[in-house]
DNA sequence: ACCTGAACACCGTTCAAGT
DNA sequence: ACCTGAACACCGTTCAAGT
C-alpha cells in the first residue's frame, strides 16, 4: 500500500511571479483555453499548444507538472465566466436561482469542461468565490452547519446532472455534424418497444430542441427550490 | 458543411445470430466489463482486451465499429445491475426514491461508466427499460405529457450530478492511494480565505466521509422528491 | 466469414543536453 | 533559470493479406 505524498496546483506555487522572459503560466493557460473553446476536448494536446505558443511542447512542463494540472487551471477560468448575484441584495431564492442559470451558462459556453466536472475537489479560486456565494444565500436562507453544504451540494448536482449532458450533447454536433433526420429516426426506432415513450420523443421532436431543454432546466430548479424551501419550514 | 450519415450500436444489426467460432459480442463486452471493474477505466485498451481474449486487438473491429460504441454496450449492462421497484405496487414517491438510490449504488459499483454519463442518448435496451419504469412511478404521480419527462429528467439530473464525483473520487482513491492526511491539509489551506468554508470543512472531516456522503444524497434525493410534490399539488 | 500483423498517425511524459 | 529534441511507451484505427 504505497501513499503517495499528495500535490495540487493550487497548493505548490506557481513559477516566480514571472520577470521578463519566455513563458508564463497565464500565457500558456490562455492558449490553452483558446484551443478549448475553439476546438473542443481534443483540440488541446501538448504538442499542438506548444505551437501555438512558437514553443517546444515540452517546455510547458516547466510551469505545470502534467496535463492534469493544466486542464485544472484552465476548469477554474470557468467560473470566473459566470455571472453571479450578491445575495445580500436580494431573496435568497432569486440568488440561488441565477446562480444555477450561470452556472449552466458557463458550462455551455465552454462545453470541454463538462467533461472535468466532477474530478479532484474543484478548489480553484474561482470556484471558491462562486461557491462562497452560494454557500451565503443558503446562509440566508436560514440552512445551518452541514445543511449549508447538502443545500448547496443539491443545487450544484441537479445543474451538473442536467448540463453536462446538454453541453457533450452540443459539443458532439458541432463537431461531427451528424444527419439528425437519421439520428431521430434512430432514437423513435429504439424506443419501439415502448409506446408511451415514443409519443413523448415525437412530442420533444415537434418543438425547437432548445426551447424544450431551457423548459427542462428550468422545472427542475424551481423543483429544486420548492424542495429546499421545504426543508426549512419543518 | 458535410453532415455524416448517422449510426449507432443499437440500430445496426450486430454481425449474425452467432453460429459457432470464434468470438462473439456477448464475450466481447464481458471480458471488456472485467477489465473495467477490475481496472478502472484506463485499464481498457483495445490491445489489452485483445490480449485477455486471446485474439488480435485488431479481430474486435469486426464485431464493433470502434471503441466508444463498445463504451455504448458496457455502459448499457450498467443499468441491468441496478435494482428498480415496480410502481404499481407501491407509491410513487418510494419508487421514485428507491430508483435514484439504485442508479447510485449501480454507478458506485461500476466507477468507470461515471465518465460516460451523458454522452450519446442512453438508448441501450437495460437503460431503456430502467427509464420506462422512472416515468411509469411519474405517471402514477401524476404527471402527464412532457412533465413526466422533465419529472423524470430532474430526479436523474440530481443522481448524475450527485454520483459522478463521488465514482470518479473512488476510483481516484483506489488507483493512486493518495496521502489523505495531504490532501485534507491542502483543502483546508485552500480554503484559508473563507473562515465560514474552513470550519465547515473540519467539520466534514471530523465524520466518516462514505456517512457524510450518503446523508448529503438522501437530503437531496428528498428534497428534489418534496419539489416534485409541490409540482403536483399546483 | 473471420482473424491477423504491420503500419500510420497520433498521444503524454522523461531526460540529458543546451543556453 | 528556462527551453529543446530525441526517445519511450503507449494509444485507436486502417488495410492488405491470410485462412
Amino acid at each position: 500500500m504505497v501513499t503517495k505524498q499528495f500535490t495540487s496546483v493550487w497548493t505548490r506555487e506557481p513559477r516566480s511571479p514571472r520577470s521578463s522572459p519566455g513563458l508564463s503560466r497565464e500565457q500558456i493557460v490562455h492558449a490553452a483555453l483558446e484551443l478549448l473553446d475553439s476546438e473542443g476536448t481534443e483540440g488541446l494536446s501538448m504538442r499542438k499548444l506548444g505551437a501555438k505558443l512558437d514553443a517546444g511542447a515540452t517546455s510547458i512542463y516547466w510551469y505545470v507538472a502534467n496535463k492534469d494540472e493544466l486542464m485544472e487551471l484552465a476548469y477554474d477560468e470557468i467560473w470566473a465566466d459566470m455571472e453571479v448575484a450578491d445575495p445580500d441584495q436580494i431573496s435568497w431564492r432569486y440568488s440561488a436561482a441565477t446562480f444555477g442559470k450561470g452556472m449552466r451558462q458557463a458550462i455551455l459556453r465552454h462545453p470541454w469542461a463538462a467533461r472535468l466536472i466532477g474530478r479532484l475537489p474543484a478548489i480553484g479560486p474561482n470556484a471558491l468565490h462562486a461557491t462562497d456565494l452560494l454557500r451565503k444565500a443558503f446562509t440566508q436562507a436560514g440552512f445551518r452547519g452541514l445543511e449549508i453544504d447538502y443545500a448547496a451540494s443539491t443545487l450544484t448536482a441537479y445543474v451538473f446532472g442536467m448540463t453536462i449532458p446538454e453541453a457533450v450533447w452540443n459539443e458532439y454536433i458541432n463537431e461531427r455534424q451528424p444527419d439528425m433526420d437519421g439520428m431521430r429516426q434512430a432514437v423513435v426506432a429504439a424506443v419501439a418497444g415502448y409506446p408511451e415513450m415514443q409519443a413523448r420523443v415525437e412530442e420533444m421532436h415537434a418543438h425547437d430542441p432548445q426551447e424544450i431543454r431551457a423548459m427542462s432546466f428550468d422545472f427542475g430548479l424551481y423543483t429544486v427550490l420548492d424542495g429546499l424551501e421545504a426543508r426549512l419550514v419543518t
